[in-house]
DNA sequence: GAGTGGTCTAGACCACAGT
DNA sequence: CTGTGGTCTAGACCACTCA
C-alpha cells in the first residue's frame, strides 16, 4: 500500500465518522502533511482521491471543505458494470441459464465493435441471468476467440468474469456504453417473463482490456421494473 | 495555461495525427521531459491527463503505448449532461415551450433531494425541449428558490444553464444520476407526441454546486428512438 | 500581508519487465 | 543488469481569499 492512499482511507474514516464534520473546514495541507509524516506533495495526492470522491472540496486561498454530500453515494456499483454480475450482487444467489453458446463469424457490426477482421470467429452467447429466482436481465454477448479461449458451458453457468481475470489473467481497463429504452421483443417476453407493453431498458457495452483490446460487445435486456443505471459524476476537473 | 496541460495538448495532436501510431510505444518519461524541458513529474501529469481520456496505458517496466481505440470514441457528451442541451446540441436549434412554472413548497421526495427544509421554497417547472421542430425531451425540474434566485419566464425561454453561470456566477460540481425505462404517461404522450405503447427513457439526476449543494433535481424523460445515453468508462484507477 | 491550495523542480528510491 | 513507470521528498514560486 502507498502511502497517499493509506493517507486517504485515514481521512475517508475520519469524514465518515465525523471527526471532520459535514461542511466543515479541514487543517490545511501543511499541517496535515506534518501530522502523517510526508511531503505536501504527498498530502495533496491523498486529497486528490478523495476529492474525486466527491468526499471534499477545496478553494484556492479559502482551505478545504468537508462536502455537504459527503455522507451520501456511498456506493459505486454503477461504474464497475463490466466486474460482472455475480460480483456486483454478492449477497444474492445469481444463477444463469445459457439459452445460446455458439462459434461463428463476425456481422459487419460485431466486427466494428470488436475491431476484428472477417474470418475472426467469435463465441456467442445468449445467457437470461436470474437472481435470487427472479428473471432480471437476459445477455446477448460476442467475444473473440482467441482473446476468451477456452470458454466452456460450465464456466457460462458460472461468472465469466472469474474465469478471464483468474484462468487467462486478462484485466479490463474501462468500458463504453448505451442505454436505450426499447419496446419488448417475444424474447423477451418469453424469458424475462414481462408483459407485451412492458419496456426494456437495454445497455449496449464495449469492455476493453488494459491495452485497449475490445473484449465483449453486448447487449443487456433488463425488465424496466427491476434495474436503474446510476452515474455518479462528480469533480471531474479541479 | 499550466505547463501539463500544454504538454498534454500537444501530445494529444501528436497521437492523433498519427505522428505517434496506435499501438505503437512511445518515447519514456526521461526523453520526453527533456524534450518538454519540464521535470519527469510535470511530464508524468501530463500523461496521466492523456490516460485518463483512454489515448495510452502504460506499463510499469515496459513503456508507454498508445490505446488501439484511441481515435474512436472523440465525443464526450456524455459526461457534461448538466451543461444543458442548448450548449450540447450547438449546431442545432433548440427551442423551449415552458409547460408549468410555479413556486411551491417541497414534497419529503423534493427535500431529500435537494437536501432541504420543509419551507424552503422551491421552483417548480416543466419544460418541453424542442430540437430542429421535433419534441425532443420532457423536463420536470425543482430548484430551490435561494440558489436560483431571479428566474423568470424569458430566462426558462432560453437557457437556464446559461444565466445561472454567467449571472449569478455559481458553477456546477458534479452530478448523481439514474437512468430507467418507463411506460410513456399521458403527459408525456400528449408533448412527445408518442404512441401509446412507447416506452420512455427517463433521467433523474440531482445536480450539485462546486461546494455539494444540491442545486436542481429534475426528471428527463425522452422519447426511446431519438436518444440514448452514452457513458465512457477507462482507466479509472491506475 | 498572511495563509491557503496549485504547480513545478531535481533528485532519489522502488517495483517490474525483458534480457 | 538495464530501462521502464510509480512514488516520494524538500523546497520554491504562484494565484487566490480574506482580513
Amino acid at each position: 500500500m502507498v502511502k497517499y492512499e493509506a493517507i486517504a482511507n485515514e481521512m475517508r474514516q475520519r469524514i465518515l465518522t465525523g471527526t471532520y464534520p459535514i461542511e466543515s473546514l479541514i487543517p490545511d495541507q501543511i499541517s496535515l502533511a506534518k501530522e502523517f509524516r510526508v511531503s505536501r506533495m504527498t498530502m495533496k495526492k491523498a486529497l486528490d482521491i478523495l476529492a474525486m470522491e466527491g468526499l471534499i472540496y477545496r478553494q484556492r486561498g479559502s482551505g478545504t471543505f468537508v462536502m455537504k454530500t459527503a455522507l451520501l453515494n456511498q456506493q459505486d456499483s454503477a461504474v464497475n458494470e463490466y466486474e460482472g454480475l455475480t460480483k456486483q450482487l454478492s449477497g444474492k444467489k445469481v444463477t444463469s441459464k445459457v439459452i445460446e453458446f455458439n462459434v461463428e463469424f463476425p456481422s459487419e457490426e460485431i466486427m466494428k465493435h470488436l475491431m476484428i477482421k472477417k474470418k475472426q470467429p467469435v463465441y456467442k452467447l445468449v445467457r437470461l441471468r436470474v437472481v435470487d429466482g427472479n428473471p432480471y436481465v437476459l445477455e446477448h454477448t460476442y467475444m473473440p476467440v482467441d482473446l476468451a479461449v477456452g470458454l466452456t458451458e460450465e464456466i457460462l453457468e458460472q461468472s465469466i468474469y472469474r474465469y478471464i481475470h483468474e484462468e487467462l489473467d486478462l484485466h479490463f481497463g474501462g468500458a463504453f456504453r448505451k442505454i436505450h429504452a426499447d419496446k419488448s421483443s417475444h424474447y423477451d417476453q418469453e424469458y424475462l417473463n414481462c408483459k407485451i407493453d412492458d419496456p426494456i431498458l437495454e445497455v449496449e457495452q464495449v469492455v476493453y482490456l488494459k491495452d485497449g483490446r475490445p473484449f465483449e460487445y453486448s447487449r443487456s435486456r433488463h425488465r424496466y421494473d427491476t434495474r436503474s443505471y446510476t452515474i455518479s459524476d462528480i469533480n471531474r476537473n479541479n
